[in-house]
DNA sequence: GGCCAGGCTAGCA
DNA sequence: TGCTAGCATGGC
């Protein structure tokens, strides 16, 4: 079953999908001739695969939906729910842009990166567990963890001629030992910190329903008690899994190496300094925290921009390239 | 081969 | 309250 998204512009779907390894890990079929993406998600009890697939430009963006037939009615709301917010199509970015366009050295880096939107975590523990492994490792590594978790729920769904793994179920999780994880390389206070947290949430002690009509503010005072999760996890937290749009997450690496790289700093700046720093960013310091990141990931100028629709404007000869 | 990575905890003063 | 060693492993 097919359906569109007529999108506001710019979305530029392509550089989204350009994300740093660990988000998304091979969890998602990534198709970068199509500019198309597919995984698994839970809805209620079931595991529905679904493919998102870009059909038009930065300017007039257009989205498909692909989701098996036979879903009722309930299930593809949820399903279109979901889509909406993992892939920030409810944001206008217009006034983000204005706003940091008023900084001289964003400029540059609001052009290059014109259209782009988080992807946000396609459920909250699934999110919660990625930030967790992230923690002080490199981004690398972190997604050879998530894969090798993924791999251990052993939970595939067939799709379009893909296998496709489904994040392990929150029950799963809670009724692993320290052991298993620890075979899988995990450090011993991550496998605690992941399958404690697990467990916090099959025994009610941690509830996303509540969580989700929470401030940012109520859901720092939840969280941060529990053993492994610091500032910094519910920052990421709230920004990947929540879509919170004013989260700070000063004290992360690769945002003071952003910063330093992005204003020309001869030192990387401490937290103290970005958060300072990041004041005139309110109330978008999430989307500039995001832009951030991407920052590092995508090169600054060239081929790879110029050969997709990016900047310029659409036209046949782009469209026929694909992405 | 050594330092670093999209941090956090426990123990110490 | 504030500071820091240790955690564990892979990447570069």
């Amino acid at each position: 079953m097919l359906e569109y998204f007529d999108l506001r512009a710019p979305y530029d779907f392509h550089l989204m999908l350009q994300r740093p390894l660990s988000r998304p890990s091979k969890l998602v079929a990534i198709d970068a001739v199509h500019a198309s993406y597919s995984r698994v998600l839970r809805v209620g009890t079931r595991v529905i695969p679904i493919t998102v697939t870009s059909l038009g430009t930065v300017h007039t963006p257009r989205l498909s939906l692909e989701v098996p037939n036979g879903l009722s009615e309930m299930e593809q709301s949820q399903v279109r729910a979901d889509i909406r917010f993992m892939f920030s199509m409810e944001h206008n970015l217009n006034n983000f842009i204005q706003q940091m366009s008023e900084i001289s050295v964003w400029v540059s880096l609001l052009h290059r990166l014109q259209g782009l939107r988080p992807i946000h975590d396609a459920d909250l523990f699934e999110s919660m567990v990625k930030v967790i492994i992230g923690q002080q490792l490199n981004l690398k590594f972190a997604a050879t963890l998530v894969e090798r978790l993924v791999y251990l729920g052993n939970e595939t769904v067939e799709w379009k001629g893909h296998s496709l793994p489904a994040f392990p179920s929150t029950e799963k999780v809670a009724g692993l030992s320290y052991e298993t994880l620890r075979a899988l390389s995990f450090s011993q206070r991550k496998a605690e910190y992941v399958i404690d947290f697990a467990r916090e949430v099959v025994e009610g002690r941690v509830d996303f329903d509540k969580l989700w009509k929470m401030t940012d503010e109520e859901v720092f005072t939840v969280l941060m008690p529990l053993r492994g999760i610091g500032q910094w996890t519910v920052e990421c937290f709230l920004l990947f899994g929540m879509g919170r749009l004013d989260l700070m997450p000063a004290a992360d690496i690769g945002v003071q190496n952003a910063v330093q790289k992005l204003y020309s700093l001869a030192q990387r700046p401490s937290a103290e300094a970005v958060r300072l720093l990041a004041e005139s960013w309110k109330p978008w310091r999430s989307l500039a925290t995001y832009y951030l990141w991407q920052s590092l990931v995508v090169a600054p100028t060239g081929a790879s921009r110029v050969a997709r629709q990016g900047s310029q404007p659409p036209n046949a000869s782009s469209m026929s390239m694909g992405f």
